[in-house]
DNA sequence: CGGCCTTTGTGCGCTGGCAGACAGACGCGG
DNA sequence: CCGCGTCTGTCTGCCAGCGCACAAAGGCCG
């Protein structure tokens, strides 16, 4: 089966593309996998094309909370476009699959040959730090339904399917809130037929619906990456 | 009276700094000034010598937080230097002083020209990202006393004085909590002797024990500050 | 001096989410 | 088909911060 594509490589003019997918190798994204802790170097970057990763803070003595997710649309290690090798934040991945992998010795070179892909990274950094201050809004004032709404919306945007897989325990944990509490908002959306919920099978059922009950940070978010990247 | 130091600037080797400072008027930032409104372009950047401006996120339909501060160590309109000129976030004065300023496109136009300038820039967007993403774990688990400490102490740096004014409801709308939830932290900041605060007049009487109440995001922030640009 | 605006202090009832604990439900593997 | 681990649902008590309302104190200005 053909790889499939990432956003980003694929808004580059051809002759940048090949360039940089000649450093890529595909790798496997597999759930729960750790790409990138906090402090610590990056060693390589991702582009996923059908797996997707969170981006989780970790705040000594707190809980982590999600502050963004990379799936085809993105990529993961944008600080090497900012000459910063070191992550300040926690990747996991959330949704298995395939993404292009490249070492970041070579990914920098690459950079600094390659205008046109630091100047699509350079866009795709200013829509993470969107997406960040958004963050920091949503988690303080929207309540859980409509952020857990909003955050089954952007991985079914990245797992290119209405069907995947999340325990309840780890929603919270991406949320910052007690598994309880996504039990109940869970149950709520459930109930009103929105979606299907059984032991860690979220299914999508109404799409349009889970639209109108996510908080605005969702179309936000979606706007703002299309106005610079679309 | 010498115009003080910008910080980015200063770091950058003479004959770019000059190329740079050539384009530069300095401007008086008042009291609540607003610099810039999310979604609008950026008219100027400003490189704070004196003043320093709060950052907030506004999200629809809730109240603001703050999830930056800039001042001499900083510039505001670092967007720019990713290519994109629109602002994602509302930007006022809280320190009145003064600042080098700019217009955009011939901060653009210098951009292309000024290699070291762009790298030094680069390097402040992933303080500011690792700022952002503190700002969003900080608002949801730190309570409010550690918060309002940390935010003091961000103020005193930047006002580069033991002494300024703001009022306790304007700290709210910072912090995103109630007046009176300001109200009861700051006065047990009082009774502790770690800060003077009289109508809208804040002095620091013990940085240390200030430093000791505030929760880890001020320490991590300037870790993160130095490393990079320190 | 007197009035008015700004800023701060306090009280009260409410609520969303927290902590911990436990009981069912499902399903895989032996 | 039985057992145990995983996942989900529910309960109880609790607390930080909310919304609202009002009182008092400081300060500016006529």
């Amino acid at each position: 089966m053909a790889i499939a594509e990432n956003h980003l490589i694929a808004l580059l003019p051809r002759k940048n593309r090949t360039s940089l997918l000649a450093l890529c190798e595909p790798v496997t994204l597999t759930l729960a996998e750790v790409l990138c802790d906090p402090g610590k170097p990056v060693r390589h970057v991702y582009f996923p094309t059908d797996g997707f990763i969170s981006l989780v803070t970790l705040l000594e003595g707190s809980p982590g909370v999600e502050v963004g997710m990379v799936g085809a649309e993105g990529m993961l290690g944008a600080e090497l476009a900012l000459g910063v090798s070191i992550s300040p934040l926690h990747s996991v991945v959330q949704g298995p699959g395939m993404a292009w992998r490249i070492g970041a010795a070579a990914f920098r070179g690459e950079l600094a040959r390659n205008a046109a892909l630091k100047r699509t990274l350079d866009r795709y950094v200013y829509v993470l730090m969107a997406q960040l201050a958004d963050s920091a809004g949503c988690v303080r004032f929207h309540q859980i339904g409509p952020r857990l709404a909003r955050w089954l919306l952007m991985s079914q945007d990245r797992a290119g399917a209405d069907n995947f897989r999340v325990t309840q325990e780890f929603l919270g944990y991406m949320l910052g809130v007690r598994r309880v509490g996504i039990t109940a908002a869970a149950g709520a959306l459930q109930r009103g037929g929105l979606i299907g919920y059984r032991r860690g099978d979220v299914t999508i059922l109404d799409r349009k619906a889970l639209e109108a009950a996510a908080c605005g940070c969702y179309a936000a978010n979606r706007k703002a990456y299309a106005a610079q990247l679309g």
